[in-house]
RNA sequence: GGGCCUGUAGCUUAGUCAGGUAGAGCGCCGGGCUUUUAACCCGGUGGCCGUGGGUUCGAAUCCCAUCAGGCCCGCCA
């Protein structure tokens, strides 16, 4: 069975009502693992409404968190704001300088994270967390934590085995700079936090507001209370013993709150193999991925993965191995019966076509729509030989993969294949590159049958329409005509055209290209 | 120092929880296809299951050890 339909039947025994959980902090800088993140947890989401159980799929994120760093495209003078939360400090202009109109730094890169998210199909309800902290949500857990503050240090020491300082205090105020940092608690009186910043001012924070936060540990066991989640995936990093997950249970139970089912995913890296990567180490963002990756191939990346399993995912090469995979599940999934299948197979097959499945961008749609008629690797040779997007729809309606206008579908991977196409992480062997010379090595391939065919073509090429059909009929022509064999009539083509033995549909090819170009190629041989 | 995940064919991997003669896809090789979407169809090659012990009638699977890669133990998905 797949992971997301067995964490489903897992989690159908504690009711029939879910709640599934992402968070992320939107310190601006998003990479896949939040992909990974947030598509796990989707998934599961998806699987539940598939059980037949009601299921929400909420998107936490963690606004309320401070900046840590300057990160590299953080002008200099955001040091005032490290320690600050993310939704109380301005976004950086373009310049990397703080933007007084530009909203607050959470929303500003939060923004292009869900544009991206929808499309790939996921269109969680989000929480800001702040916004959670303002509304005095959290008022009653912290209260609570504060309370039974000497039990949840006990706790965190005997189940992290890290050393709790002494004057640990489950809640973190804001200093009178709206920072997080060198901010002492003094004193407690319900509902006020009392303390002493890095400024020496004293101050006292409400805890039924935005004055202050919890701790993470604290602050992620108390949101699943709050928000009556039954299951969130977590990263390895809170899924290891003794982290965060692990003192988070315990804690969520005596602050009043179920804890979540534990699900831990192992980390995805996003790998460009392109020309500059393999010195350089090249990595790529995940918004700059599905600009470059068809978003159903990007779900099925996930699903298709064990959740336990590393995932190396490469917009290189092995993009092409991913596409003909997810098209031949699509072209032809697995059908046996029970009978003639081992439970093991059968097992197998279960598994791929909820994988298949899950990588709908919209629930319960047709695979087989995904595709739009025409494959990864047939769109990867239109885009590099036809330059508008007008002629490769020609080109597909001549051939018959479309018929009347393109699909949204369509354009969306035409518009992502181009990206890839004129990007640094397309693959050289796929590369389509017409030879200006005739290469020592296709001279030598060329047989004297291959010659006087490619003489017989020349002289018929040069007064032939120069359209896709008309030079096909011509290549068509002069063959029957030399009496050569279809096949080695290609090859010799591929050989001037490309220098390799095969290549994409040579009239398509050579209609692109210019007819005293590819005459005077032909010349040479 | 403590802990977690992973290691199966050239590549990606299923099978490990409930032990019973190692499965698949890709690649590769051969054949077919008298008009090549780098296509398609048929057949074949290929694994002492990281290593060493143990338990068992029987181990990829359970136990112990060991090697290798990745990661966690302040924050991070």
């Amino acid at each position: 069975m797949h992971w997301a339909d067995h964490t489903a039947q897992t989690l159908q025994q504690r009711g029939d009502s879910q709640v599934i959980a992402s968070g992320i902090t939107p310190s601006g800088e998003f990479h896949v693992g939040h992909l990974r993140e947030i598509l796990t947890a989707e998934m599961i989401h998806r699987a539940c409404l598939d059980a037949g159980m009601d299921s929400r799929h909420i998107f936490i994120v963690d606004s309320m968190d401070p900046l840590r760093r300057i990160y590299d495209f953080l002008a200099p003078n955001y040091e005032q704001y490290i320690g600050c939360p993310l939704a109380y400090i301005p976004a950086p202009g373009p310049d990397g300088e703080p933007d007084p109109d530009g909203g607050s730094y959470a929303e500003h890169f939060l923004g292009p994270f869900l544009e991206a998210l929808r499309e790939i199909g996921v269109e969680p309800e989000v929480v800001m967390n702040h916004e959670t902290y303002e509304s005095g949500a959290f008022a009653d857990k912290t209260h609570s934590a504060i309370g039974q503050r000497g039990e949840i240090s006990e706790v965190i020491e005997e189940v992290s085995g890290r050393e709790v300082p002494e004057d640990w205090f489950p809640y973190n105020p804001l200093g009178s700079d709206g920072s997080l940092d060198g901010v002492r608690v003094t004193g407690y009186e319900h509902p006020h936090v009392h303390w002493v910043d890095r400024h020496g001012v004293e101050g006292a924070s409400d805890i039924r507001t935005g004055q202050g936060k919890l701790p993470w540990r604290i602050d992620w066991a108390a949101r699943w209370g709050i928000h009556g989640i039954t299951c969130e995936p977590a990263g390895k990093d809170h899924g290891a013993a003794g982290g965060s997950y692990d003192t988070g249970i315990p804690i969520c139970e005596m602050l009043g709150g179920q804890p979540p089912h534990k699900m831990v995913y192992e980390w995805i890296q996003l790998k460009g193999m392109g020309p500059m990567s393999s010195s350089a180490g090249v990595t790529v963002g995940p918004l700059d991925a599905l600009g470059l990756v068809p978003p159903e191939i990007m779900r099925y990346v996930i699903a298709r993965s064990k959740v336990g399993r590393h995932i190396d995912f490469d917009t290189g090469p092995a993009l092409f191995q991913t596409a003909d995979e997810y098209e031949r599940l699509v072209a032809n999934p697995p059908s046996g019966s029970d009978e003639e299948m081992t439970r093991r197979q059968q097992v197998a097959q279960d598994t791929q076509l909820a994988a298949l499945r899950l990588s709908q961008i919209k629930r319960g749609s047709d695979p087989s729509s995904s595709i739009a008629g025409v494959s990864f690797r047939h769109l990867a040779m239109l885009a590099q030989i036809k330059s508008s997007d007008d002629d490769v729809w020609a080109s597909l309606r001549r051939s018959g993969h479309l018929d009347g206008d393109p699909s949204d579908a369509l354009t969306g991977r035409m518009r992502r294949m181009r990206n890839w196409v004129d990007g640094p992480h397309f693959p050289d062997a796929a590369r389509i590159e017409v030879q200006s010379g005739i290469s020592d090595e296709a001279g030598t391939n060329l047989t004297d049958e291959h010659r006087e065919f490619l003489s017989a073509l020349s002289g018929a090429l040069s007064d032939c329409e120069w359209t896709d059909a008309a030079i096909r009929d011509c290549i068509r022509a002069t063959t029957a005509e030399v009496g050569i064999g279809g096949r080695d009539a290609y090859v010799a083509l591929y050989w001037v055209i490309l220098g390799k033995h095969h290549g994409p549909k040579a009239s398509s090819l050579m209609s692109e290209m210019e007819r005293e170009d590819l005459l005077s190629l032909i010349s040479e041989t």
